[in-house]
Order: C-alpha cells, then sequence, then structure tokens
DNA sequence: CCGAGTTTGTGCGCTCGTTCACAAGGCGTA
DNA sequence: TACGCCTTGTGAACGAGCGCACAAACTCGG
C-alpha cells in the first residue's frame, strides 16, 4: 500500500514529540487521510491496535518499516549525474529511510572518480560489477531522456529489481522488474491543468466552439 | 486527467518522427496505457478524431496543450535553493514545455543575488512582490520539512494558487489552492515494500508468526 | 464487579475508473 | 455508387477503493 510511507514518516514524527500511544484519527490527521482508511490499512498488516487505546507508535513504527523492508539492507545505484542525479546523491533523506547509495554511474568519464556525497562516481560500463558487488537491487534513473531505456536495460541485465526513473519517457521491463516514475515536468502540468479549469473554462469553451476551426 | 501530460509527450515525439496522424492504439503503445482508455479520455476533450484513421498529431498536440493550459504564459516560484532546488531550477523540462522560472527564492542571505540557471536569487521576505510584480500562479517548494508550512502560507498569502511539494511533510492548503506532493524517499520505500514481497513473504511471515511477542 | 466512555476492526453500499465489445462512421477501390 | 476495411466513440459490465456506521473489545472509575 502507497500510504504506508506516509504513517511511518507521521509515526516517527509522533515518537520525536514522545507520544507513546496514537488513535487511527490522530495518525489519520497527521497523515492527512481518513481515519476509516488508516484502520484498515493498518488491519492489513495484522490487528496491531488495542481498543480504546489505540496504536503503540514504537510498535507500529517497526512493524510498517519491517513490511516496507526497510530493515533490510538495501543498496542504490544512481545513474546520471547530471543537477538531478547529484540533487539525488546528495540527498540526506535516503540514508535517513534506511537506503544505501551504494553507487554513482555516469557515461561522462570526465566526472568518474569525482566524489558526491561521500561516494565516487564510476562508469556506466562498470555497472554489472558494481551492481553484485554492492548487492544493489534498486537503481535510478536520471539520466536525459534518450538513454533512459538503454540504462534500463544495463540495470536489469546487471540484476537490479527495481527502477526508479526520472527521464520523461515510457520505459519497458520485464516481468518481475518493478517501475515507478517521477515526472517533474508532468506534475507541473497537472498544475497547470487546474490553473486552467480555475480560470474561468466556461468563457474559454464558448470561445472556442464558436471558433473552431472544425 | 492526469494522463494527458504522457499523451501530449508521446504526441510530440511523433510530430518529430514526421508522423501526421497517429490511432488511439498507437498512442496507446507510446504512453504505455490501454487504447480504449486513450479513447475515452481523447474524447472527454471532445471529437477530435476520424473514424477508420485516426487523430491528427498536431491538432491534438494543440487541443491537449490548450487544455492544460500550457499555451499561457504560466510563471514558476522555486523555493529552497538546495541541492534539489538547484537541480529543478537548472531544469530544462520547464521551460521545454512552456514554463517560466519567474522567481527563486531562499532564506539565507549569503545566496541572495546569486544565479541560478539565469534567474538571481531572492529573499523570502521579498516573495509577495515578485509573485505579483511577475503574474506567479504556481509555486514550488523544495525546503527542508520543518520550513515548508511556513512556505506554503506565504505563497497562498502572496496569490499562488497551485503548489508543488517536494518536502517530506504534509500540507494544509486553504479550499481552492491546488497542492501536489513529490517524495522522493516514499518513492524508494514504496520499490523497497516491492522488494520485500518479491525476496519470500510467505518464509519471513511463518518466521514472524512463530516469533511473534502476542 | 459493573457501567460508561473510547477506539479498533470490518461488513456494506456507493462511486469512480477501467476494460470489453460493438455499433457508427469515414476512406479507398472498383 | 457499392463494398470491404479500418478506427473512433460509447454503452455496459466489472472491479477496486472509499467511507459510513456499527459491533466487539478494552480501560477506567466507583
Amino acid at each position: 500500500m502507497a500510504r504506508l510511507p506516509v504513517y511511518l514518516r507521521a509515526l516517527v514524527g509522533l515518537a520525536e514529540a514522545a507520544e507513546s500511544t496514537v488513535s487511527s484519527d490522530g495518525l489519520a490527521v497527521a497523515s492527512g487521510v481518513n481515519s476509516a482508511k488508516v484502520r484498515k490499512d493498518l488491519s492489513h498488516l495484522g490487528s496491531y491496535g488495542t481498543r480504546g487505546v489505540g496504536y503503540d507508535v514504537q510498535f507500529l513504527i517497526y512493524q510498517i518499516s519491517r513490511e516496507l523492508g526497510l530493515n533490510e539492507d538495501r543498496a542504490v545505484a544512481i545513474v546520471g549525474l547530471g543537477n538531478l542525479g547529484h540533487a539525488l546523491a546528495n540527498y540526506g533523506g535516503f540514508a535517513q529511510r534506511g537506503f544505501r547509495v551504494a553507487a554513482l554511474v555516469d557515461t561522462d568519464r570526465r566526472r568518474v572518480g569525482e566524489q558526491v556525497g561521500g561516494v565516487g562516481i564510476s562508469h556506466l560500463d562498470d555497472l554489472t560489477d558494481l551492481v553484485r558487488a554492492n548487492d544493489i537491487s534498486i537503481g535510478v534513473i536520471a539520466t536525459p531522456a534518450g538513454a533512459a531505456q538503454d540504462v534500463c536495460d544495463r540495470l536489469v541485465a546487471a540484476g537490479v529489481t527495481s527502477i526508479l526513473n526520472f527521464a520523461p519517457v515510457v520505459l519497458t521491463v520485464p516481468d518481475g522488474v518493478d517501475l515507478r516514475k517521477v515526472d517533474l515536468s508532468i506534475e507541473l502540468q497537472i498544475l497547470s491543468f487546474h490553473e486552467q479549469r480555475k480560470a474561468g473554462v466556461s468563457s474559454l469553451r464558448s470561445a472556442t466552439a464558436a471558433g473552431a476551426p472544425g
């Protein structure tokens, strides 16, 4: 379930505030969702709550972390060290959640050897060795669109089974490989769409209907 | 509809390949979705296809762009010029899709005046003036989590009606303001979750059942 | 022990999006 | 003009997810 990480973040915040238990409603408010949804989601993990009391914050953090596999050591490779790749390599949130940036890879040989966030940049040709040596299961693609599918294929061939794609292109992966995408400009376009709706759709519609070529 | 930007991207690719028309199935493959979904989505914009032929690529690009409001001049403010903010400010994809990065804002006065991607950094206190002077309707929050809600409130107060949040925190906005969020570590956690499922859930489940405290 | 108050876990109906399947309609050829 | 052939547009069935509402169960005070 895609909301578990949100709950986890909220729970960590509650733990820092020295809260020992939390009700489904409290967690719902902190996570920005409905309380029934929280209860239903958590019940799918097992019955970890106590009626009349709520959920034990620490225990829930442990259970959700386990469910998400955050107790395991998850090594990540970042491919493409442009602006976005640099930002990702320096992003503290990954290490904080238990992810280890084990490899940085680029095609530009002039960048090889450069240190970013304490990790040296390697060449794309060494990807397979790096993946196997560091037991990397997750690959992050931060390359230009044109290179993304090739990089993706190489990651899969090297044994990576989960890919996070930032390149603005639709990638294809074989069965058994999970693929998620984040397209920054698409997010902006969706906001633009809503702006458009807010700014008088009716007038625009009628004008278009009158002036449409056919 | 959240898929329109994906269609648009695919259509631009087809246009560059000098394709004049495209069938719903062709566009579906290029966008990674189902062809029936494509037809239903496009029919909501109006009947712009020709039976037996398909859709006119250029005309569809125009119609989707119009629907998304990409013909209008959309000015964007980026708040928080850390690693991520820098990457966003330098990201060419925004300008390419018709967004204009009109203001960069940070709280660190030592950064004020610095140029990033051709735009100077201003101080957060000048946000309202910048928003009004540049007619900014979209704000991007790339600050640490602790500062995000304050920045969000300031953006709203200044007149921004759409916000894209990269900070790992749940923001609250008044009605009429659109909010979207991108949490990079959540994406990784979702991948980790699927890795967990792939790596023998059954064995882990039984071990947990046997060793569970109660 | 008992009753009042609180909170979990879940059955049920509802809504929304997806997908199937097919009729409606345009194009090319003879 | 008449006839296949192709593709759109859409009605209808299906399924997933959401939220209400309530019974079950626990705590606390007397």
